[in-house]
This record gives structure tokens, sequence and C-alpha cells, in this order.
DNA sequence: GAGCACTGC
């Protein structure tokens, strides 16, 4: 085991243990095994939780403080107690609602039904929860809600100052999600008008003294209101300790040089070495993982006396849900699971058993360019909070072992402390809607918990000036900002449903957009290319890709929404019910807000003028003397191609749209449909303005 | 002839 140094014991050994360890956050004593079998009562277990000797402090701090931060690890029953706290202590008193966001839907469910359990009341009764399609929430009966922080945002579009909640807790603020960003920012901003509602802000990590900076309250001069009301203000921080085990880091001697090859001698080390005991890899996406699983597949065949035994799994989104399920099959006797992961097994999913984790330090991350308004898919370094993360993965079940694959050197100097938010590295188009429908003027000086960059807010007003939706004021145009306002979705597809009302093909347009909308519809996998080429050829239409959906779309209706008939042309089935769920909400959305259900009966001609009037930016022209097929954009006469997998690769059409660009060594445009450029100066003619009328030709 | 980290309304 030359290749590693023993890992470094901390004080106390903890996964937090860094050199910030000492600061304010850390609890040193902690049960390191509070897990105990047999029965023991709700009450007891509640008691049991690492939480519970706090609760007296946080209903003290929440009463006295405008905001409260607590930072907790995971396993410390944040979630689950402080809402139940808050409720016991009467804040849901008097008809008031008490909150709790979570990033993510199934954190929504399952702290949910956690909570009704623990409080032995039906779900959906006094404790509730909502998030998108589902709203398992009674008025007037529930007092406890759990709700996505995307949900929230919609809430205040008709309720500004989300008056019906007395205290919102704000959960894994830490992740800063751009939903939690823009939530932190509105709340901020509530809290002047409602000096009575109270902030509950939760986070792993020690980021807690940035938070409370933005969470303090300016003093007024001549009206300190909140003194009237008693509260401090600035804000209380609180940790709580989790209920990890220790787990020992061990860091690389040198750097390493290909981060597959290391972390595949990795496990193949601790299998070897170390007694039993799951293994979780973590690798950057797809291609890392197959790579790996590869490898360690064939040193089990030709090695198979040290290997065997090892059980090879990999975990990424893209995976079909019984290959994802896999990895949370108990491990038989005598084997170990080594299941080799993206980021998802870093904060969507847990698993349990796993006792080492080798952390190659990477992860994919997008990166936003609003120069050239493109999203980009990068393999980046992680961040300290990140490595702390995977490395927490370890001590769930027992004392673990986290092996990184970079140097100590390397963590403590080069490591940034926190990864960037979300909302410095996207686009802002969508964001800025949302602002501007809940009447925020002032966008570029809204208070952020960390600002976007400029170049991205401007390049987000120019891009919903050209579509109509913000006027010369940079206010929503009515009714067409507003109604795009109103539909959850991107600004530029919503514009397309819009604009289908009046060209009388909304019902294709709604299926359109929600086909869009989710992942892919086909059905992935590296051995079944061949065939599901073959059965994409079955539907492909001439106009393009959109098209085709509409005779998927077609198809599986007719079939009378059939799996078998999805399984038979590879078409993923859960894609297609989310579809047909997505085309119910926008169908809904489209009637409230007022436009004209109505189907154009096979006029593609009005199908692909409405593409144009919400996605005229993407237009695309092959060059002349191309022939690979190289299209330049109009806008910035960015080189582009055609992707393989669109149903106009190698037909190439000489005027293009396209839905979305993916790069890799080329730019590739995604979802493509052919149309006349005249559209164009009729869908966005102060875009094309300045084009020459030649040009179009 | 290529590839989609992860969420969410």
């Amino acid at each position: 085991m030359s290749f590693w140094k023993p890992g470094t014991e901390r004080p106390q050994g903890r996964v937090v243990d860094d050199e910030e360890g000492g600061v304010l956050f850390l609890s040193g004593s902690h049960s390191s095994s509070s897990s105990s079998y047999g029965y023991a009562s709700i009450e007891k277990q509640r008691q049991r939780l690492p939480v519970y000797k706090y609760r007296t402090a946080i209903l003290y701090l929440v009463e006295t403080h405008a905001t409260t931060i607590v930072v907790g690890e995971t396993g410390s029953g944040k979630t689950t107690q402080i809402p139940q706290y808050l409720k016991e202590a009467g804040w849901a008193a008097g008809g008031r609602l008490i909150a709790c966001t979570q990033p993510r839907r199934l954190a929504v469910q399952t702290v949910a039904s956690r909570v009704a359990e623990e409080m032995g009341v039906k779900l959906g009764d006094e404790v509730g929860y909502t998030i998108r399609f589902e709203d398992v929430t009674k008025p007037d009966v529930t007092v406890l809600k759990f709700l996505t922080d995307g949900v929230l945002l919609r809430e205040m579009m008709d309720d500004p100052l989300l008056t019906k909640y007395s205290v919102i807790m704000v959960d894994e603020a830490h992740e800063r999600s751009i939903s939690t960003d823009i939530l932190l920012g509105l709340l901020k901003k509530i809290q002047r008008r409602r000096p009575e509602l109270r902030l509950i802000i939760s986070s792993a990590t020690i980021e807690a003294k940035s938070m409370s900076d933005f969470f303090r309250m300016r003093k007024k001069r001549r009206e300190p209101e909140n003194e009237e009301h008693g509260l401090e203000v600035e804000p209380a921080i609180l940790s709580v300790e989790g209920r990890g085990f220790n787990v020992q880091i061990n860091y690389a001697e040198e750097p390493v040089p290909d981060y597959v090859q290391a972390a595949v001698s990795t496990v193949l080390l601790i299998h070897e070495r170390e007694p039993t005991g799951d293994v979780l890899l973590f690798l950057t996406g797809q291609d890392d993982i197959d790579a790996a699983v590869q490898l360690l597949s064939d040193e089990v065949q030709t090695n198979g006396k040290q290997s065997s035994g090892l059980i090879v799994l990999p975990l990424y989104s893209g995976l079909s849900r019984a290959e994802q399920e896999l990895v949370f099959s108990p491990t038989p006797r005598g084997k170990r699971k080594v299941v080799i992961s993206t980021n998802i097994a870093e904060t969507s999913l847990t698993l349990e058993g796993v006792v080492y984790v080798v952390d190659s330090g990477f992860s994919k991350q997008r990166f936003y360019n609003p120069i050239s308004d493109i999203e980009n898919l990068v393999v980046a370094p992680i961040s300290k909070a990140s490595a702390r993360q995977r490395a927490g993965r370890a001590g769930r079940v027992r004392p673990g072992k986290c092996y990184r694959l970079y140097t100590e050197e390397y963590f403590l100097k080069h490591m940034s402390n926190e990864g960037i938010p979300e909302i410095q590295r996207s686009n802002m188009v969508s964001c800025v809607i949302q602002l501007k429908a809940l009447g925020i003027d002032n966008i570029l000086g809204f208070d952020w918990p960390a600002s976007p960059s400029p170049e991205a807010m401007i390049r987000a007003l120019e891009i919903l000036y050209s579509l109509g939706v913000l006027d010369d004021d940079a206010k929503l145009t009515s009714p067409t900002g507003f109604q795009v306002a109103e539909i959850p979705l991107d600004p530029m597809v919503s514009k397309m449903i819009i604009a289908s009302s009046e060209l009388g093909c909304s019902q294709e347009i709604i299926t359109i957009a929600a086909v869009l909308s989710v992942q892919s519809i086909w059905i992935s996998g590296r051995g079944m290319q061949k065939e599901s080429d073959e059965a994409k050829l079955r539907f492909a239409a001439a106009e393009g890709d959109h098209v085709t959906f509409l005779n998927i779309y077609k198809g599986f209706h007719q079939s009378g929404k059939s799996s078998q008939w999805c399984h038979k042309n590879y078409i993923n089935y859960h894609a297609m019910r989310k579809v047909l769920e997505v085309r119910d909400q926008l169908k809904r959305i489209a009637q409230r807000i007022g436009l004209v259900l109505k189907s154009c009966d096979g006029d593609m001609q009005a199908v692909r003028k409405a593409v144009c009037a919400g996605f005229f930016a993407n237009a695309c022209h092959l060059e002349a003397y191309s022939h690979n097929g190289m299209y330049k954009t109009l806008r910035g006469s960015q080189e582009v191609y055609i992707h393989p997998s669109s149903v106009l690769f190698r037909v190439n059409p000489k005027w293009v749209i396209y839905n979305s660009l993916v790069s890799t060594d080329r730019q590739y445009m995604r979802n493509v449909i052919t149309i006349d450029p005249s559209w164009l100066l009729e869908a966005a003619p102060h875009f094309y303005q300045l084009l020459k009328p030649d040009s179009l030709h």
C-alpha cells in the first residue's frame, strides 16, 4: 500500500476536521454509536437524536431572532424535528403554517411522511407536502407543510409576502441551488415588511458566517422597527452535531496522472486488504464510469482469485429505474459491492452499507458563458465542502475510510472552500422573469446571497426584450410578459406556446413543449443503438425532431398509452408518463391565461412558425461551401453541427432552428427543425432587422 | 456517427 500514506489522524478524526476545524460550529462530543436495535417508542427515538438537546435553545433563538441559522450534519435530525418543535411551541396556532423547504421532490415526500408518522397523523392532514403535480395538503387542516423551494417561489406569485406562514425553514441551503438563492433573497425582502416572520436557514457547512452577514438586518434610522418587536437583528447561529461515524482520510502521496486508473487500483487494494464493507467510488460521468466498470470487470475475469467477490455496479441518472435499483440490493454474504457513481450519490441518493469511499476529486459542473450565451458541462475540481460530503458517505453504518485521489497539499491549498453557487454558473433568463413577475423592478440591484455576473443579467434582459416579454423600461409586457411568467418553463418555450395560440396549433406545441422538458424519451443504452435508430426512423419527420415528437406522441396515444408499445419502439415509458403530466399542467395553465387550445390538423407550417416565434435566436444557416454539415448561427456566426441523434443528421437542410446546444469537441445542435428564413423577420423584426435581406436567402 | 453532473416549477 505504498501509494498511500496512512490518514492523518485529526482531532477526533472527524470528517469535518480541516484547518478551519476548531472554528465555532463543531461540537466535539458526539455519540459514535447511538444506533441501537430493538423496540423504542417513537418518542424515545426522537429524544435520541442529536438535535433533541438543543430543542429549548432552538425555540428560544427562533423566538428572539428574526433569522436563525442551524448548522447540522447529516443525521442530526434537524429536518424532521425542528418543524415539530415549532408546532409544539405554538407557531402553528391561529391558522398559521410552518413551512420547510427542500431542493428535491423526493426529499420533500420522504421527510413529510416520516414526520406524519412520528406525529401519528395521516399524511395530508396536519402534516402535508406540495411538489409539482402533487399537492398533499388540506386547507385549514395542514399546519406543517413540506415543499420544494421552487413551489414556494411559485406561491409567492399569488401571495408575495407569504402571509400564511409564521416560520419558514429553508433546508439544505448550503447546496446553493438557483431556487434556494432566489428564495433567500426574497425572504430577506419579506422580513422588512413582515418583522413577525421567522426564518430558519439550515445548512450542512460552515458557510453560516456569510449567510449570517447576508441576513443581518440593517437598522434604519428613526424607525427601529424590529426593536419594537424585541427581535435581535443579528442572526443567531447554532450548531448541531451529526450522528456519523469517524471517517479516516487518506490522501494520495503524489498527484495521480489518470484518476480512472488510480481509482480502479485503489478499489482493488481496498478489496485485497480491508475487511468487508461496500465501496463507493465518485467519478464524473457516464464515460468515466463505464470505463472503470470495464477495467474492474476485466480484472475480475483475468485475476479471478484476488478480485472474486466483487460486485461492480454503475450509478448515474441516465440509467433505467431497474438498473439504478440494483445498487440498493443488499450485498450477499462474503461479497463486496463497488458502486461507481456520479455526484448523484453525493446529495440525491444515500447508499447504506458503504464503508469505503474513493474520491476522484472531480465532478461535472455547468458553466455559462454570457458572451456566447452557451452553457457547457465541464469536468472541474470539487470543493472542500463536496470532498467532506463525499467522505461522510463512508461513515453511515460504522467507522469508515476515505481515499482521496489527490494530495493533502492540494486539498489544503488549492481546493476552494465552497463550490461556485449555481446562480453564477447559469443562464439567468428564467430567474429574471420570475423576479419581474414578483414585482422586483430593479433587477440589477437585487440583493442576492451571491450575485450573478452583470454580463449574464444584461444578456438575460436582452433576450427577454427580443422575445417581447420585457418592454423598453424593462417591465413585463401585457399580456405576453405576464403570460410567459405564468408558464413554468424556459421563456423561449413559453413564448412558443403563446405564439401557437395565435397560429392555431397550441395542442401540438404543448405536446412538443412537454417532450422538450423531459430529459430524453429514448431508451439509451450502448448495446441497442442500431435497433433504437431503426425505431426512430419509423417516426422520423422531414420537418425535423419536433414533428417527430408529435408522431411519437400520436403513436403512444393510439396505443392506449401502452408500456409494451414503448418497449417495442425503444421509447422510455416513464419519460412518456412524465410528458403526459407536464402536458396536462401546461394545458391547464394555457386555459387559465386565456390561450386558445386548438389543433392545426397536420398543418406543420403553423407548428414550425410557432417554434420560430420562440427560438428565432437559435436560427442557423448551412455553410454553402461546407461538405461536412457545418452551420453558422445567424446571431453570432458560431460554428455548429446537427447532432447525430437528430432525424435531420446528414439531411442538412439549408435553414434550421435548434432547441439547445451540446458542447463537446464540437458544438452540436440538439432537436432541430427546418424553417423558412422569412419567418425570422416576421417573428423578431427588431432582432433581425440589421441582417441584410439577401443574407436570408 | 455522438453522448446527457444534478435538480426544479
